[in-house]
DNA sequence: GATGAATATTGACAGTCGTCGATATACTCG
DNA sequence: CGAGTATATCGACGACTGTCAATATTCATC
């Protein structure tokens, strides 16, 4: 007994509202891609991630404060929501503590952003 | 003169800080990726391209309305992030507004961030 | 163990974001 | 014109984010 019709049988300026659209992914879904997004969203984080993808395991904190306009606790604080999502690694040297991508990470949630751009497009 | 070493030539634990890493992007190029990614880090957006993209230019904003768990107000809202950015375009129709994704326009934005995903994976 | 360096954490602050009720605008129909 | 509907805008509010100074922690060296 469908009682909605759906929207592509509907002609522009005819019968409107509350025909059946709903999304295909459940809120919970859209909460964890957008989750995603929005570790993206942050150009300090960008240039972090930049000079950590050209310089494999091989990048100490201070180095990484060198090249990005924030001090250092604001570099730490970014690199922590990296490590928190397990984006990135940290392995402690010394007194140093080197960083590096974690590609296997990324590749996941690149086939997930890819998968919600290509549906887009 | 160098007088900075490249990081690439060091040793982990030897001589840190201050060895030249540079992003490959200046900030303002950082910060438009990050307009970018922002837009999509909304879950109620999310929910609301997919629809979109699911009824090529049939969509009115109260089929949108009720595809997610948001009052109006915030639907309109988050419509007009995404027409602001030309991510959507809208069309009035009697007393309707359709909405269309305008997919040229996520085309060179999807290029956009590819090209940043790439270099990390 | 005291000193100094590298990194993390804390606490505060200003600014932004998502949400909604109320209201405004624009259109339709009687 | 008056009533009703669809959408947009406004204004307020709480929550979250990015930033930094100050402080804590950990390690190396003297």
């Amino acid at each position: 007994m469908p009682r909605t019709l759906a929207i592509m049988d509907r002609k522009l300026g005819e019968r409107c509202c509350d025909l059946g659209a709903r999304p295909s992914r459940a809120l919970a879904d859209a909460e964890v891609i957008a989750a995603d997004f929005d570790l993206m969203a942050n150009p300090i984080r960008l240039q972090l991630l930049d000079v950590l993808a050209r310089n494999e395991g091989r990048v100490c904190v201070c180095d990484l404060e060198a090249a990005v306009p924030v001090k250092q606790p604001t570099v730490s604080h970014h690199l922590r929501l990296l490590r928190d999502a397990g984006l990135v690694a940290s392995e402690k040297v010394g007194q140093w503590v080197y960083y590096r991508l974690q590609r296997a990470a990324w590749r996941d949630l690149r086939a997930r952003l890819a998968g919600v751009l290509d549906t887009l497009t």
